[in-house]
DNA sequence: CATCGATGGTACTGATCGGTAACAGCCATT
DNA sequence: AATGGCTGTTACCGATCAGTACCATCGATG
């Protein structure tokens, strides 16, 4: 007789209770969902919940920790997708994130919608909020600098609010509104936007 | 003996219960005030505040209502300060909401706040703050219209997208980071935007 | 087989929350 | 003075929530 193990392999716990308080969290709000539901999604309970975070704001933070590593991870697959051009990695970018807000299910940034969210500055969410944006805002202004734009941080902040602006947005205008043209902005902004004479830049 | 009436005559509990809401609801995030916490920051107790609001919600949809149309009255402000000139009064605009996103206490447009953190799409309050952001849309491309600038709806667009975008970032990036510079990137939009000959659209 | 760690299940605590009941006072009008 | 409407106060209900204690169970290792 076979040792049948037909279950699917189900994931280990940790990782289906951080899978399910990606959709719960991000759908309902953070602030609307217990952790009950949570364990409860993840097909486990709130004791082995808690055998893996410490508490509820421990299990926010390392839900908001992931979906930042994952963020910074697109950042990779531009270049991969567009080695040595800039540019195109620049509208590769705003294809996706402007696809990405435009999808039925999309409630805009996970990340800023916490920073709305859990209004208290000792939230240890916060941090992990804080830091991607800043990090995020960082590597959009060496991207435009690499490209070769004249003021490339004003065109990365430029760029920056837009794609803020159009996620956030999109929750109460709706789909047809502003947010839904991010992608035609930012292309004309960037298509009209004058560049250093292509001197190379190259460090090598 | 006059009849002594000292006290700094008090404004009727309604108007202390909404002055309240807009504190603590903006401040601390809706879902995390409790409607005990505004009876007693408005000095009355939840039975008063519930003979004039008959459920949370649609006191929260009422503190929506009043922030929104208090924003309405910006647009007659604008009016009144630049008669005549839309570009002006677009400036007057944006120089105000930016005036105001940067302060230290800003968490913000409450309004857009609010659909962050109300997820469920049933929420009355859902309802002022769409209606609400929709006229604003209006009103921003008719004024760009009005002063006469090509593709006004583009325009509008990215005014907007900016102006979402400033007010949200700035809980998460902080009050040093894109948004800061609002303004002055609007400022520049608009100057670099193309008008058309000016042939005096005036209706008169 | 025995052991041990990780997991699942149940039940519980203490606190908070939205909303209501019942009663007492206050003030203006008649 | 008497009335009636609005307000203040206390207490309560039922539900939900974060977090914990306790024990049963499974699976891998020795």
């Amino acid at each position: 007789m076979p040792r049948l193990k037909p279950q699917p392999a189900q994931p280990p716990p940790r990782e289906r209770i951080l899978q399910a308080a990606r959709e719960l969290f991000y759908r309902d709000g953070i602030n609307s969902v217990s952790v009950d539901a949570i364990a409860a999604a993840a097909d486990t309970n709130k004791m082995t919940l808690y055998r893996h975070f410490s508490s509820k704001n421990e299990l926010v933070a390392a839900y908001l920790a992931e979906l930042a590593a994952e963020g910074e991870g697109v950042w990779d697959e531009a270049r991969a997708a567009h080695p040595g051009d800039p540019d195109a990695q620049l509208r590769y970018l705003l294809r996706k994130v402007s696809q990405w807000a435009t999808q039925s299910t999309s409630r805009g940034c996970a990340l800023a919608n916490a920073a709305v969210e859990l209004a208290e500055r000792r939230h240890p969410a916060r941090r992990v909020v804080e830091a991607h944006k800043r990090k995020q805002c960082a590597r959009l202004v060496a991207l435009v600098r690499e490209a070769g734009y004249v003021r490339p941080e004003r065109i990365a902040d430029e760029i920056f609010l837009l794609v803020e602006g159009a996620r956030v947005s999109m929750q109460s205008v709706g789909r047809e509104g502003p947010g839904a043209r991010l992608y035609a902005l930012a292309c004309e902004l960037l298509d009209s936007a004058p560049k250093k004479k292509s001197l190379k830049a190259h460090t090598a």
